[in-house]
DNA sequence: CCCTGATTCGC
DNA sequence: GCGAATCAGG
């Protein structure tokens, strides 16, 4: 037996609920299973659903702005020890805008001090992750909030360039300069 | 390159 | 009706 069951009531249903939510073509087919992001587009222009008012167009994520970083230049005393992000993802006919509030430790102040600065988190939900985006876990799992860094990160790794360094940190410091 | 939806067309 | 291939765009 095969379970390729074509659009049963059920999953039309899903399908009609969650492109309505705003999702992607292929987040629904993420959460649907055994159907490509084609075969959910596909079948939304069947349905007759409403599309997107734009084509291609990242039309219910990817908010990328600059962040007003500080000068390059590194002075002694500055310390960053909360971030405040506003972040607004579009879900839909639903406009959500959340405050983040990030704790930065001590581990940001070195990493800053490296003049590396990506302490910015995307948050995206586990079905948004691909290869190539960050996996390091953001609040509780238990909760409702839990999401994921998401930032880019190179190469194949797990994890960004600022969650690297958090994740494989020297066992010690045996480098001493100086 | 990554991603998005839109369309076509053989099945 | 279905969806892979393709197209078109950010």
């Amino acid at each position: 037996m095969d379970n390729t069951q074509n659009w049963t009531e059920d999953r039309v249903e899903r399908l009609k609920k969650l492109w309505s939510e705003g999702l992607s073509a292929s987040q629904i087919a993420a959460q649907l299973g055994g159907v490509s992001r084609n075969a959910v587009i596909g079948k939304v222009h069947r349905l007759s659903l409403p599309g997107r008012a734009k084509a291609g167009g990242t039309t219910s994520a990817r908010p990328q702005k600059r962040a007003s970083v500080s000068q390059p230049s590194r002075p002694a005393t500055f310390t960053p020890r909360t971030v405040t992000r506003t972040v607004t993802r579009s879900a839909g006919a639903t406009m959500l805008k959340e405050e983040v509030e990030v704790e930065v430790h001590e581990h940001l102040e070195m990493v800053v001090d490296n003049n590396v600065v990506v302490p910015i988190f995307k948050r995206v939900p586990l079905i948004r992750l691909t290869e190539r985006t960050c996996k390091w876990p953001l609040g509780d799992p238990l909760k409702d909030d839990f999401a994921f860094c998401g930032n880019d990160s190179p190469d194949s790794s797990p994890y960004c360039t600022y969650h690297q360094k958090l994740a494989y940190q020297p066992s010690a410091e045996r480098r001493r300069l100086r």
